[in-house]
DNA sequence: TCTAAATGCAACTAAAAAGTTGCATATTTA
DNA sequence: TAAATATGCAACTTTTTAGTTGCATTTAGA
């Protein structure tokens, strides 16, 4: 069977937000996230401290954290500051929030559907 | 440079949700996801019609949804059908609620502090 | 100014993820 | 029962991601 390639369409629902979540998806960044939330931003040199991992893996993880739009950089002197971005955060809340509406929804309508079917 | 390795601890914050955020940070998993919140069980081949990409690859999608406990699956006759699991949604929302609670908490406190500078 | 600290860039390796293909098996249904 | 449908398993290729290493550059301080 070969690639079927059948959706000429695009865009629509939470296909952007995949790319949030996929920044989230990895224990390192989502642990730096966790921890910018304090509101406090700290250096490339000060995130590394603390991770298993070389100071050129944690940059690569802080670049797509901001990529994703979750943190902002900026440079002060010889230091790269990382600090939390509240507002990637609010639209992923916001999406789940709308898909756990539609879920919702759902059960409502089924359990109407049984009630009426009962009576 | 070697391996660091500092951190001998394990457990605390959001370092189980990193699974669940990966798991939807697929765009055709997203999708997916996002299509079972109706709430109407869908099976293999349905979901793989308008994907562009073959069935074992959707086949292999749904199980990692399935891993980080995002959908749930039950056979029924030859086919496998899958159902949207609003538990873990709710983990994932709980999360970052936190998150952002703790941002805003990290607000206030800077807003107070500086108001309190000014008198 | 000379050194140490903080970072950037580029090339590289290794491992995981995404996707395909071919074939086998179970279940409907004509 | 024979054909068609729905799926599973396993091997494989390709692409992406995670991480390291070596070296160059910039900045702070003694």
């Amino acid at each position: 069977m070969q690639k079927p390639e059948k959706n000429p369409d695009n865009g629509k629902h939470g296909s952007d937000f995949s790319a949030m979540f996929a920044a989230l998806g990895d224990p390192t960044r989502l642990a730096i996230f966790d921890r910018l939330a304090d509101g406090k931003p700290r250096s490339i040199s000060v995130l590394s401290n603390d991770a298993d991992m070389t100071r050129q893996a944690v940059t690569k993880h802080l670049r797509v954290l901001e990529a994703a739009g979750l943190v902002q950089n900026h440079r002060v002197g010889r230091e790269s500051q990382y600090a939390f971005c509240p507002e990637q955060l609010a639209e992923a809340r916001a999406y789940l929030d709308q898909v756990a509406g539609r879920w919702e929804s759902a059960l409502m309508r089924l359990k109407t559907f049984v009630e009426d079917d009962e009576v």
